[in-house]
DNA sequence: GTGAAAGCGCTAACAC
DNA sequence: GTGTTAGCGCTTTCAC
């Protein structure tokens, strides 16, 4: 690290004072109006000498006085997902609000990788981390505390030790495909769920269908990602064995298992039904429109910045999600179609 | 802002130095593996004392010294837009393999906020500052220097004093309107474009139009979401003259146009060819899937990370674009369907 | 109401 | 190879 060229050097609160004829103090009074007053004359020529010189407080100077440097880190697995990508404007949205930035950084989906990111945030010494956790049960264990106080999002489980925030998948996912069986008759569900996948969704999709007293559908393990979504649905539809409605785990899969559909030249909803989880801006325009479970983003990340800023306890909160219906399942456009 | 609890306090260098029993300066010789060499041993004890108590150097007393945080600020008009999502990622990407980190900041494609923002990052002095901009020519004016390097990506025109980038979008749009043109013989080609857009897509469109000496096609202004694709594309294919084709100036448009069209029970591309502008990953799986021409995002993500970090001399640079032909333009399916 | 000065935690020039 | 020490730019206590 080559220190400054003393001669490109940025000016300083030295150098706004000796042109003010003030002492640092008193420019540091007004710069921050306070701690201690200052006449109203000294501060318009302390104001001016800022002016004039274009001088712009070191916040680095700051931070290693105050040692907060009003940054949060994020963690997430990418906003290529545009499920991620209307995550992260809302929390930055939240954070905004709340006088923090957000430094972003992408753990692809890979617990390890976000392991390594936590460390390296830490490193950097942000006020805090909050993590769109990619983790299962299992990755808690080596889960090692950054000296920073760290919250969860998206995340299904409690983490003990940490703040965690996730939807309530387990009735998001019951309820959607209630609505199936109760408004739609169907009795034959199966559900395309995602590689490494929490088990809320399918035991939610389970609850729905047993409760029923209904069968348990087919189960398409594959990636979180639109290929995912194509290939399990090809190999549901072109199967043996046709399912007459398909519960998909994510909106992402769920575009892909469209392409799939409309492939094979079937009609959605009549030969085939589809519904899905998470609620991207997208799926009100894709063909047919998605019915789906929504997470409730907005209060979600509001939560999660309101709660890492004042370090709130442990503890682990479900959010309700919102059945919003479409045509993709059978049900009729509503008048104003959005 | 409370001075930290001396109780609290964080483990400094200083104690590292007492714990193992040498001086300040050789423990930073060790952790920073230089700039003057230390004995094995001490530094094997240097080691285990920074272990023993945990110790974290902090990154705002070095910050303070070199002058820089390694980080990089970024605006960009929102990641919802998976369009700026994907591009989020890639920068990233670059960044990472660059060794310095992202700063978000979201201006809601808002030339006035971005400005704004510029100032926000510039308080918190990061080395540098990426903007995806929003802005028109209109807009360089009010542009005023923050002082540290800035670079602008998305960007259709050269800013003066600054590095800019983007893709050639004039040559991208006349390509694709070619190929509906060439390939598939379409002569009344309508257009639908971003409403504060820049008019290289309008004029590759044109120009394609003219080259072939075909009369100007409709023109639908709307704005740039999913709602304006689906809004402009109904009012299109409703209205007296119906075109038997449409470029659509992005693909989140395009999703809107899609749906528009196939809820009037008009086959695409059969009845309606369309293509679009952008090429995100999802526009593979609509159905059906949108032919595009696709902005080289890595390429240009990486001139951008590379060039701000070595302050390249302003210049605005054009990154050619790749047309991608899938089923929306009317040409059949692949043998291998991506 | 204002000024002098002591650090915040770290790096690196300079002694030894 | 190691130690001493002078700052980096700022905030804030303590005198006046």
């Amino acid at each position: 690290m080559a220190k400054l060229d003393r001669s490109a050097r940025n000016v300083t609160l030295v150098d706004v004072a000796r042109y003010a004829g003030v002492s640092t103090a008193v420019v540091s009074y007004v710069v921050n109006d306070g701690p201690r007053p200052v006449a109203p004359a000294t501060a318009e020529r302390v104001r001016k000498a800022i002016a004039v010189l274009g001088y712009r407080p070191n916040s680095h100077a700051r931070a290693l006085l105050s040692g907060r440097t009003g940054i949060l880190g994020l963690i997430h697995p990418g906003t290529s997902n545009p499920f991620f990508g209307e995550y992260n404007d809302v929390l930055y949205e939240s954070a905004t609000r709340n006088g923090v930035a957000l430094l972003n950084a992408n753990s692809a989906g890979d617990a390890n990788t976000e392991r390594q990111l936590i460390e390296n945030l830490a490193r950097r010494s942000v006020d805090g981390i909050i993590v769109v956790t990619s983790m299962a049960q299992a990755d808690i264990p080596q889960l090692h505390d950054p000296g920073i106080p760290m919250l969860f999002i998206d995340c299904p489980f409690p983490i003990p030790g940490h703040r965690a925030i996730g939807p309530n998948s387990i009735a998001g996912a019951r309820q959607v495909v209630e609505h199936l069986i109760v408004e739609h008759g169907h009795r034959d569900i199966a559900f395309i769920a995602g590689a490494s996948e929490p088990e809320e969704r399918e035991q939610g999709w389970r609850d729905a269908l047993r409760g029923h007293g209904l069968p348990d559908g087919q189960l398409a393990r594959t990636n979180y990602g639109v290929d995912g979504g194509y290939a399990a649905a090809q190999a549901l539809v072109t199967g043996p064995d046709r399912p007459a409605a398909i519960f998909v785990a994510s909106d992402l899969q769920a575009y892909g298992a469209l392409h799939a559909i409309h492939e094979q030249q079937l009609r959605i909803p009549k030969d085939i039904a589809v519904v899905s989880f998470d609620g991207n801006t997208e799926s009100a325009h894709t063909w047919p429109p998605l019915t789906i479970v929504r997470q409730p983003l907005a209060a979600m990340a509001d939560a999660a910045i309101t709660d890492i800023l004042r370090t709130s306890p442990p503890k682990h909160d479900l959010f309700d999600m919102e059945l919003v219906i479409r045509q993709s399942c059978g049900c009729a456009p509503a008048e104003k179609n959005r």
